[in-house]
DNA sequence: GCTCCGATTATCT
DNA sequence: GATAATCGGAGCG
């Protein structure tokens, strides 16, 4: 069996056992390399919390296609973000790259990170994991089985795995779709949208 | 470690 | 026109 056909059969699952599966699997762009700690889960359709709840738009389009593909989005005027397309064509469900740990590449993760003062920080967040891997506009769509922006799962799913409430979404305590790796320094600390000043 | 707050614009209503 | 799956810096402890 080829690698890409263990990607696609991996992700072609329900989201919710995709998502955990992921944790420990390598992003790689490049000579740059990210495995990844915390990830979240989006259930398309069924999920208010989703990109897709509402519907295909253009912006979301990918999430509709096949699993194996990157979603890219633009958020808060000036990041990126990516996510894992899974499940079957047709269904919208993605997961969310939240933190990694850079393994390989880190001058060049340094280079496109100046902000970040030690490397625990360099992928340490959704946007910053984009900007240490170089995602951007241009990768929204690609393949994750085509060189050089690949994904490599883990051998086996992870030890341990903690849950817990998504992050910066309302609503977000209702689904505790946050999965990540226990004792991993480079997982995000849980900002509640509720003390977020969206309200004001 | 924490809290507050401004930046900046594509996307959808 | 309002919002957003965020980040970094300042100030505090």
């Amino acid at each position: 069996m080829t690698r890409s056909a263990d990607l696609r059969s991996l992700l072609e699952r329900p989201v919710l056992e995709v998502a955990p599966r992921l944790l420990g699997a390598v992003l790689r762009h490049g000579d740059v390399a990210c495995r990844l700690t915390e990830v979240e889960a989006y259930d398309g359709a069924h999920d208010p919390g989703s990109h897709a709840y509402r519907g295909p738009t253009p912006r979301n389009a990918v999430m509709f296609g096949p699993a194996g593909h990157l979603y890219v989005y633009f958020t808060y005027g000036m990041h990126w973000c990516a996510n894992v397309v899974c499940g079957v064509e047709g269904v919208a469900s993605a997961v969310l790259l939240r933190a990694g740990e850079i393994v390989e590449g880190h001058e060049t993760a340094r280079a496109r990170r100046t902000a970040a003062r030690t490397d625990r920080d360099l992928a340490r967040g959704p946007a910053r994991l984009c900007q240490a891997l170089a995602i951007g506009r241009d990768q929204n769509g690609h393949d994750l089985t085509s060189a050089p922006l690949t994904l490599e799962p883990a051998s086996a799913p992870p030890r341990a795995v903690r849950t817990g409430p998504r992050v910066g979404l309302r609503d977000a305590a209702d689904r505790p779709w946050r999965f990540y790796l226990p004792d991993e320094p480079t997982v995000s600390t849980y900002r509640p949208a509720s003390r977020l000043r969206s309200r004001s």
